[in-house]
DNA sequence: TCTGGCTGCCC
DNA sequence: ATTCTGC
DNA sequence: GCAGAATGGGCAGCCAGA
């Protein structure tokens, strides 16, 4: 398949609004790209194709990373823009434009423009061989990798028309604004191989009761099965390029066939935000577990080796027997984290015995066994070097809570009350607490008990929930502390982008500091000596001092009510960032304050959100540092 | 050899 | 992580 | 209610350049 073709169906799938039309235009281009490799005799694009819509080059849980981001982006098309284009120029457009993919498309790179688009060009692009230079580039490594990196991405903008260009930028920073994700893939998979007319086994149960087919618009026509087995088969496998071409070769029989595999991670299962009302009306009885702050794990281990997947035939291994696993850990996002956490892997070595996948949190504790702050895990977690001397410094202990597979028996759909009976028989010195509880009382007694431990909340749980990988359904509430809150003066933005690009989308914030004590912010030669009239180290203004942005918790229309009042006060501009005059208070509501290493105030807000404008305060009423400090328990 | 910028990935 | 938005 | 988009702080790893 040209890669122009691609980025061109890109462009129209991402200007379809509805969700039906979007997944049937997918799926149409699941089902071409399929094709291509048949009629042409050349390799499969289809996993490539898939992949590439969702704005990844590896699968999620490939452990490679292309090592690109905005700035070497930048650069490689400031290069293929021509001599005349800098860096700068591309960040200044990308200002006015808030979008990578537009500025590049903006560019006239090569006098391509139009050949490449009708694959006509004579060194047009492939989607194989984009990817193979995109897999080749993310190899590099080691002195003058940087620069490698940035010679190929530059090589490959410049052979590519406005479209091409535009579908690149965002596929190297894995943004590609589609309206396209996970869901919608997984439906067009189904779509586009797995609909009676395009199923390629037979012995598919027919429940065609799908068709009611009294709407005018167009419909999916993939049975319910049908998607359920591409989702499993997702779940199990995080690899979208690969149930895709499953799907189209061996249709849902093909698909059933992937199952659990220990050593192979599976999606977490994650959590909505709920009350105890919630969960005792959703459920009648609530398992209630400690929420901890910590790190999520997904450990696998088969100390003698697995059994064979029940009944279901591997098709690469040969014997059935799987081969012996050590304990292995994975994050959430599937990367492997065994290496930076060997206690962890001699604690389940040293107590199981059986082949298991545990999912659980990792907790930094203190002598005591109270737990740290979350900072304190990521000083551990996916360490390298120095782990040993980290150890030392720094314990952390396992707190498991589910058991998604245990000595041959998969539990995905045994209910969470099972799982955790079979989590307790393997490994009890580490099994989180779950208390059943029926009423709102002793809901609220098991939250202050975490609370008063030093614990983050608690977790509500449907006691009879099957584990379902990936979801973030109501089977699991998280529930924390109500938000605290801090008056604020704003003291900088910066320009949004894609449906934010006329606006400002962040919010610099500050405290006011100095009557009190001004230790932190020595002498400042405010002029400086940068002609361009950049803010020197601290962009907050004399007698302030920075404490995180807030840009989120804002609805568009007060977003641009803030623009519109803000705009006037801009006393300073460089690339997508503005400084204010003090002027304006808003409230921001926290989760935590935290030590900060970037701030000048010394803190920063954890998962600040935007509350709304004190209209009634000044600059002078907003809070100070000395207040900010006392909230942190620093006093 | 140190530091700063960038990137990826925890939350 | 949190939050808003369109379907 | 879901999926998607647009954003937060902080840490380690890695590379480039002083």
């Amino acid at each position: 398949m040209e890669f122009a073709a691609l980025a061109e169906r890109a462009e129209r799938v991402a200007a379809h609004d509805g969700d039906i039309e979007t997944t049937l235009a997918v799926a149409d281009l699941l089902a071409d790209a399929g094709d291509g490799g048949a009629n042409h005799g050349s390799t499969d694009d289809l996993p490539v194709v898939v992949r590439f819509l969702l704005g990844r080059v590896f699968p999620a849980h490939d452990t490679r990373t292309l090592d690109v981001g905005p700035a070497l982006c930048r650069e490689a098309i400031a290069r293929a823009a021509g001599p005349n284009v800098d860096a700068a120029d591309v960040e200044d457009r990308l200002a006015e434009r808030g979008e990578i993919g537009a500025v590049a498309a903006a560019y006239d790179f090569g006098g391509q423009r139009g050949l490449a688009a009708f694959g006509s060009g004579r060194d047009a692009l492939t989607v194989a061989a984009l990817d193979e230079e995109l897999r080749n580039l993310a190899a590099a490594s080691g002195d003058g990798s940087e620069s490698r990196k940035r010679d190929a991405l530059f090589g490959l903008f410049t052979r590519c028309s406005p479209s091409e260009a535009a579908f690149l930028a965002r596929l190297v920073l894995g943004e590609m604004r589609l309206g396209v994700g996970e869901g919608t893939v997984r439906d067009a998979i189904a779509e586009a191989f797995l609909t009676s007319e395009t199923a390629h086994d037979g012995a598919e149960s027919g429940d065609d009761d799908d068709g009611p087919a009294d709407g005018d618009g167009p419909e999916l026509t993939a049975p319910d099965d049908a998607v359920a087995a591409v989702e499993r088969a997702l779940q199990v496998t995080n690899d979208y390029g690969r149930v895709a071409v499953r799907a189209r070769d061996e249709g849902i029989a093909g698909l059933r066939e992937e199952s659990l595999r220990v050593g192979r991670p599976v999606q977490a299962m994650l959590a909505q935000a709920g009350t105890a009302t919630d969960a005792l009306d959703a459920f009648g009885e609530v398992a209630v577990e400690t929420k901890f702050d910590g790190a999520r794990v997904q450990v696998h281990y088969a100390p003698h080796g697995a059994e064979a997947d029940d009944g279901v035939p591997d098709g690469d291994a040969p014997g059935g027997e799987g081969t012996a696993l050590g304990p292995r850990l994975y994050s959430r996002n599937m990367d492997d984290v065994t290496d930076a956490l060997p206690e962890i892997v001699e604690f389940v070595a040293d107590r199981v015995d059986a082949p298991v996948i545990l999912d659980g949190e990792v907790v930094a504790v203190d002598d005591d066994g109270d737990p740290l702050p979350f900072q304190e895990v990521l000083r551990r977690f996916r360490r390298k070097h120095d782990i040993d001397r980290m150890r030392e410094a720094v314990s952390l202990r396992l707190h498991a809570f589910d058991c998604l597979h245990a000595d041959g028996d998969d539990l995905l759909d045994e209910p969470l009350t099972a799982r955790h009976e079979r989590l307790h028989e393997f490994l009890p010195d580490a099994a989180a607490d779950l208390t059943v509880a029926a009423d709102t009382d002793s809901i609220a007694a098991e939250e202050r008990a975490a609370l008063d431990a030093g614990h983050e909340g608690v977790m509500l749980k449907n006691p009879d929930a099957a584990y379902t990988p990936g979801d973030r359904g109501r089977d699991w509430l998280k529930r924390k502390p109500d938000v605290e809150t801090l008056d604020a003066v704003v003291v900088g933005a910066e320009w949004g982008e894609g449906r934010r690009a006329e606006l400002f989308g962040t919010f610099l914030l500050a405290v006011r500091e100095g009557d009190e004590s001004a230790a932190q912010n020595a002498g400042n030669d405010a002029a400086d000596r940068d002609a361009g009239g950049r803010d020197a180290d601290d962009p907050a203004p004399p007698g302030y001092a920075t404490v995180g942005k807030v840009a989120t918790g804002i609805t568009d229309e007060t977003l641009a009510d803030l623009t519109e009042r803000l705009e006037p006060h801009v006393v300073d501009e460089t690339g997508t960032t503005v400084s204010f005059d003090p002027e304006l208070v808003v409230e921001v509501g926290y989760e935590e304050i935290q030590t900060s290493p970037t701030y000048s105030a010394g803190y920063a807000l954890r998962f600040p959100r935007f509350v709304g404008v004190r209209e009634d305060k000044g600059v002078d009423d907003a809070d100070s540092l000395a207040r900010v400090r006392r909230f942190a328990g620093d006093d």
